[in-house]
DNA sequence: AACTGTGAAAACTTTCACAGCC
DNA sequence: GGCTGTGAAAGTTTTCACAGTT
């Protein structure tokens, strides 16, 4: 155990555990050792104990993880042990196709309702998720208990939302709109940016050792 | 200048400086300094110049960075100073809304066809990208002169649709699919994955000191 | 004066290797 | 015997600080 700051890598990696433990959990498995949890999410076995090491210990020296027990300490730990709320502004190509996404629920975000400027879709539902027109923005993210909203606006229109996001108390913001925003206090943001993935796998293929790094599985 | 391995992290930072350069290039500037960059990028002035200088010595002490050269010299770094050919295999919410979404052509990706395994899709159109069956896949890749290819099938689908773009001869593959695969030969590969983001931002938010870490943009 | 390019230092992350437990 | 937990070592990335150029 250590009380140091987590990277992001060790999150990421977080993640890939318990996609894995899930599946194992529905598989029925009930133990799995660290080489196992490596095999299935691209990288080594001391690492995922070390991983785990940061949090406590709770392995049994040898036989490895109890599966039920290990996913419901790293759900825990994610803070996904219960449903998420989620609001999504922007219901463009990318933010509609995000109101049926179906994964989003079964990984417990539930999106619980959309915004957008145009008045045409404003007042509609989309795949069951009802849309509201911006002005409704402050107060529908208290009245539904939005905890993070995923802003899929042109550029032009982030920080503006942002703004009146974060006006409005919601600690959590994920931006696919690929244009940086200044925030009034300090919220957790990431990005997601599938030109500037492009990018990077055109540059990857271009090196003649093309490698396998990233964001979630692996492969070696 | 150096020529060791170019990490995943300089090449993200490098698209970030990149569509910053877009952008000033669009407005006219013609120089830039590390610091501007920096500032654009969220990131420091000193890791500009380290990022900048593994490839070269461009810039001019005093002055600067001149937006045009340094924006080529980017360009030509990530491969994209020609348009790039995509193919979108799996034509659901996320695939589809990736073949209308203007961003991509506008930075040099043109999705030239789609691939979708529902008989209904295959043959139309969407978004005037034409979507083919699946038993076409290995044909009009080669024939569409593919670059890359985007997964977004259901994970189960995954590693065999990987299996069949890499015997067709891609070099490089973007996945939706959070499902781990193996590959006969090393391809580039990079995953994308929404709910694994918003599992990072979940823990985030949990710490009381929210950072501003991630693949694109950030604040300080 | 302003700003780049870069070695050297600091910080951080991953891998190694092994003691300790089941 | 098999596997965890963890210090110490190796490797990598970022920051510092300053000499050098325009």
């Amino acid at each position: 155990m250590n009380d140091r700051k987590i990277s992001d890598s060790t999150v990421r990696r977080l993640s890939l555990y318990l996609n894995l433990l899930r599946e194992l959990s529905a598989a029925g498995t009930q133990l799995v050792s660290s080489g196992d949890l490596a095999e299935g999410s691209g990288t080594t076995a001391a690492q995922v104990r070390k991983d785990l090491s940061r949090f406590g210990s709770f392995g049994k020296r040898g036989q490895g993880y109890r599966v039920s027990a290990l996913r419901s300490r790293i759900e825990r730990i994610l803070c996904v042990n219960r449903t998420r709320r989620v609001a999504v502004v922007g219901a463009g190509k990318i933010g509609g196709a995000l109101l049926g996404y179906r994964e989003l629920r079964d990984r417990g975000f539930e999106i619980v309702c959309a915004f957008d400027v145009d008045p045409e879709k404003a007042g509609a539902e989309i795949f069951s998720v009802p849309v509201y027109p911006m002005g409704e923005l402050e107060t529908r993210l208290s009245s539904e208990g939005v905890d993070m909203v995923i802003i899929a606006t042109p550029p032009a229109a982030a920080q503006e939302v942002a703004d009146r996001v974060v006006a409005a108390g919601v600690e959590g913001i994920l931006s696919f709109a690929g244009a940086k925003f200044e925030l009034a206090r300090p919220v957790a943001v990431r990005w997601m940016d599938v030109a500037l993935e492009l990018e990077g796998l055109s540059f990857l293929m271009s090196t003649s050792a093309p490698s396998e790094r990233n964001g979630t599985p692996d492969e070696g």
